[in-house]
DNA sequence: TTAATCTGACTGACGAGTCAGTCAGTGGGT
DNA sequence: ACCCACTGACTGACTCGTCAGTCAGATTAA
């Protein structure tokens, strides 16, 4: 509860503060706690009402179904990532500098919106065809940013050439379970730090020096 | 459907082949497959019963409750690795070749075991109390013991002093990426040799040969 | 025959979604 | 200032389907 929730400050891009839009987010932040902290089926609608001191029949002003609500949250958190790691793909800094920053920010961007990262990695993903669809393109392309950075070194010789496709999938793992479980007794640019190391030279000494 | 559904040939170990046994292990396995299949709430205990032709009533002669069932299935896998993984800590190989040989066992196993792995992985640990321990506790045994290995092999000088708790972390998570994601064009001993060299030398281009 | 097992109709609880009605606020007319 | 019509956000009791769990009686095995 000490965490913060904002998808970088829950959508104050979108500038509207009419009565309407705060509710809005209002319902979409205490739905996320819960969600986070129990999982979909353990939420019931009267809950997230009572949470917020309202009554259920209000949440179905704003969103038409639990589930749809439970997708907005979803589509939120996946627009708010992919617009992050835009930026940081449409540079040409070298595979490893980019790999860096890359991992910088994406933990950055996690220990601000810790539950929705939870609700993410839980994989609940049998609902309506749409989660599926979400989680699924969530994914694929995070593996596939990762793969690219790695061919990319592979091409600028930096990274050794062996199976990017695995390699990837290994990174996107570990950054997973690293954000969920490790303590937060460093900072987030000292974990990313942390795991580009262990990613670039591994865990054996180097016995040529 | 293709895929085996054995946990070592389901308690094969505990010689009972009586009638009321193997109702239970066919229990199990029906249980297995659609919750890996669709996850705990999305599965009724009608559908298992209808699923191997009997009916509900049956069911409850041989499981107390819905998440109880739930319940023994986590704990079958849970023996069955942990017995498995026993043998291979138990000796004294150097810790690359431990690491090695770990992985190369962990694959195997879930490649026979792939719908248990998807049930463990997801994380439906809000039911019981005790799910949740059992889960935690899988977690937390695995994780320490990636730990233990390697900071054997920073006591032996083969690998690197550097936050064994962090990159025993970082292993458990790409492990389970790979197990769950990773296509089968590879047998499990090529993916755990590509995972441990991937683990072992990391990224980089080693620049002093 | 007896015991074990199985059946499936039934119950009770629960929770998503509805909707007729309430009420606070807003604005326009006098 | 006062009144009144109107709006739309909000309420909460209600419906209705679903599903875990039960149990009296039927079936099968020993």
């Amino acid at each position: 509860m000490v965490q913060a929730n904002s998808v970088t400050e829950r959508s104050a891009s979108r500038a509207k503060t009419s009565r309407r839009f705060r509710r809005r987010d209002e319902i979409l932040r205490t739905a996320t706690d819960l969600f986070s902290e129990k999982g979909y089926h353990e939420v019931t609608m009267e809950e997230i009402a009572e949470d917020m001191g309202v009554s259920k029949g209000t949440i179905y002003n704003y969103f038409s179904s639990k589930e749809n609500l439970y997708l907005e949250i979803l589509k939120e958190s996946f627009e708010a990532i992919e617009a992050l790691l835009h930026e940081e793909v449409e540079n040409s800094d070298p595979a490893p500098l980019k790999l860096r920053k890359l991992l910088a920010a994406i933990f950055t961007f996690y220990r601000q919106n810790l539950k929705v990262l939870r609700i993410l990695s839980r994989d609940e993903t049998h609902l309506l065809k749409e989660h599926f669809e979400l989680t699924e393109k969530w994914r694929t392309r995070r593996v596939r940013l990762y793969e690219k950075i790695i061919e990319k070194g592979i091409d600028e010789g930096s990274f050794v050439r062996q199976n990017p496709r695995l390699r990837a999938l290994m990174l996107y793992g570990a950054v997973g379970a690293v954000m969920v479980h490790h303590d937060f007794s460093m900072d987030a640019g000292e974990v990313a730090d942390a795991v580009f190391s262990q990613l670039a030279s591994g865990l054996l000494v180097n016995e040529d020096s």
